[in-house]
DNA sequence: TATTGTTATACTCTATAACTATA
DNA sequence: TATAGTTATAGAGTATAACAATA
């Protein structure tokens, strides 16, 4: 370690190039920036943000209090509690407090938040499947349980 | 019409659950939320955020002038200039006029920033590769083209 | 003591609008 | 005029730490 202060100079990469026949795994990350922006598009077109959109989307199947919230979302619970704050205050969601358990809130969709729910979660599922083009039903089986097992490989793998 | 100011009511869903035997377009959307997770932690495994991190990695083939950064990063030009203020702050990239065209700035990587940049690019393709467990060689092929097809349609469809 | 949730605080990220400088 | 980039401003999202209430 001659050298620790020169570390402001500007470098050229030596190796291969990142991008050159990209692998699987670069092409899941590139995917994954392809399906947030969709997300992100669809979201704004109904005046959400991505992370609201989400929210509303985890609500769907009913109330949810904020604990398991948070881990469905992968948030600390103070950031949670910011983001339900602003949801409710446009009217997306409602708090409620639990009858059998008085430290939880309950949180519900409105009427509205389940509309706009429901169509941001229709509007991007829709883009989606433009972007599949046309895939014969075998592809499409082998796809989703490859990527269902990502999934719970992530979940075991959950730190 | 008749009820448009009893939007502060809590609701339950009536149509089918949207977890129940995911489909495709589902299973990319949790996909792609996974994929998101595991580059944050990797990030901050290496002390970036995930910005700064996707930030870094393109500029790992060669420095890139703002306005092309901006486009691959899907960024407006104020908020790039503040993450790459950032980015520069702690001495991960640098600046520099070009010589041509002197309204511009070439963004490259310092050696700090090639460094933790490329540890974060490998760490997130390892991630990515244990979470793919044991695929054989033709699905993954199979599996790579069709992700590229998307990504492909998806740069078309480019509003 | 452990769990649920909020508040206080500090950053990062992002966009819109107005601006400067160069082409 | 058009493009490259910055500044000013405002709001959303996030985490950490300290706290209150309930279990």
């Amino acid at each position: 370690m001659t050298h620790t202060t020169e570390s402001a100079r500007a470098v050229t990469a030596p190796g291969p190039r990142l991008t050159d026949e990209i692998g699987l795994e670069t092409a899941l990350v590139r995917l994954s920036h392809v399906v947030q922006r969709v997300f992100g598009e669809v979201s704004r077109d109904h005046d959400l943000t991505a992370q609201q959109a989400q929210l509303l989307c985890r609500l769907v199947d009913g109330p949810v209090g904020m604990a398991d919230l948070g881990r469905m979302l992968d948030l600390e619970k103070s950031s949670l509690t910011g983001l339900v704050d602003r949801a409710e205050k446009r009217g997306l969601v409602v708090r409620t407090r639990s009858n059998t358990d008085r430290r939880v809130y309950q949180i519900s969709l409105t009427s509205d938040g389940l509309q706009v729910g429901t169509a941001t979660h229709d509007g991007v599922i829709a883009r989606l499947g433009e972007l599949l083009g046309d895939i014969d039903e075998p592809e499409r089986e082998q796809l989703t349980a490859r990527i269902t097992r990502m999934i719970a490989a992530a979940e075991d793998h959950r730190r």
